[in-house]
DNA sequence: GCCCTATGATTGTCTAACAAGTACACATGA
DNA sequence: TCATGTGTACTTGTTAGACAATCATAGGGC
């Protein structure tokens, strides 16, 4: 499949293209994006680039305000843990469910492999396949608008991210490890074992961006607990 | 309070408006709402109705494909279900973590003291003070999106029941019941019991609306058991 | 030093227009 | 008859340029 073709609106591409520079940290936090600058720059109208913008003003990645000028949002520490408690929100009761039938989401697996495939390259390289494990478990309980209200989080989340991304605060081997252990209790049918370790999993990673966001982070930054088999 | 000021934009009193005509059943599902009409009817520019659909189509009150005029959507049994297994998805857990901490959030109670306090209106008129009611819940969390996430499903909720407006599928006093054993229930601690009953009542609300648009519905459709005293 | 005004920048909205796409009816061909 | 092509009307996508309203900042007056 080499890349289907994509006839999409200008818009989109447009809105396309700032997230893509934003989730690659090219926008910072906090930086200004005026409808005149985004117009010149991708040589399209005025109101073209101002639809865009509005677009992932939708999708929480930029903010303004009337008659303002939209800046990248500047996530604090309460943000985060918005984010990430209402993530665990979703998936622990995803992972009870999944459990009840025992069904391992073959994409998950997939997800999980390709995170471990990964050699010790660019610590943003992890986003990608983590993110894919996370929504596609989300998508196996097949319900359209679950799905959507996820993805409404993952653009925030990945904002996360970025914003810590040399920080080095995730260590690819442990994640990888809890992911599996999460598919194997899933198919071996202990949903709260399961929930109660992507609480851990996604408590550690939650209260770690806190702390590195400057916020006091809670006890549960610290390094794993007996919840993985040695 | 007479009426608070309302210096919005005039994209948003468009919209604000058509949520309006559509939420009260005069734009029915299937109809065609083209910007030139709507620009035309609300005497502004065509952009500024495009806008002004798109918000709509955004909240998944519309729905339109590329170069098609918008359509108020025509929501089939499936989606219904979709609809009300996400509700539940996110209330059911609400209330496990209420009844955690036992607090009654006064806004739930009086909106269901309105519920009460109606007199055989028309059958519309349950469904703000109903909205309000499972609102109020979801906001005491205090999670600022998990309150978003919810309110992008109302929308379709009350696009459910305008459909069925006319069919006096609930009956009041079962609601405002089930409502008051619900709230007893999160105050005595007792977050599982408040769940089933939630997802009893749900899912009869659920399966009569599937059951009301000529799909088959499932058992939940029936009768109340025996959860409500007497 | 602080408050107020003036200027510039930016957004909100409008008009007008053209390009591009969709849908439906119609005619043409096998 | 059925499938295919064509054409026209309608609708949306996008642009250009303009003006008003609002916000931000700098400068002057006290």
């Amino acid at each position: 499949m080499a890349g289907r073709i994509a006839a999409v609106s200008i818009v989109e591409a447009v809105a396309s293209d700032l997230r893509t520079r934003i989730f690659a940290g090219e926008l910072g936090s906090g930086e200004s994006l005026t409808e005149s600058e985004v117009a010149s720059t991708y040589d399209v109208a005025r109101p073209t680039a101002k639809a865009s913008i509005e677009k992932l003003v939708a999708e929480g990645l930029l903010d303004r305000g009337t008659h303002k000028t939209a800046r990248v949002v500047d996530l604090g520490p309460e943000s985060v843990r918005d984010i990430y408690l209402a993530r665990a929100y979703l998936e622990s009761e995803v992972l009870r469910r999944l459990a009840r039938t025992g069904d391992v989401p073959e994409a998950a697996v997939q997800a999980n492999r390709d995170i471990a495939a990964l050699q010790s390259g660019a610590p943003l390289d992890v986003i990608e396949p983590d993110m894919r494990f996370h929504t596609s478990l989300i998508d196996a309980v097949g319900n359209e608008r679950i799905s959507r209200m996820y993805r409404s989080l993952v653009g925030e989340v990945r904002l996360c991210m970025v914003r810590v991304q040399s920080l080095q605060l995730l260590d690819t081997a442990l994640i990888q490890a809890e992911h599996q252990r999460i598919l194997e209790l899933i198919e071996a049918g202990q949903g709260e074992a399961a929930a109660a370790l992507l609480d851990e999993h996604l408590g550690r990673a939650r209260e770690r961006l806190v702390a590195a966001m400057g916020g006091t982070p809670g006890p549960e930054a610290e390094q794993p607990s007996g919840l993985l088999p040695q």
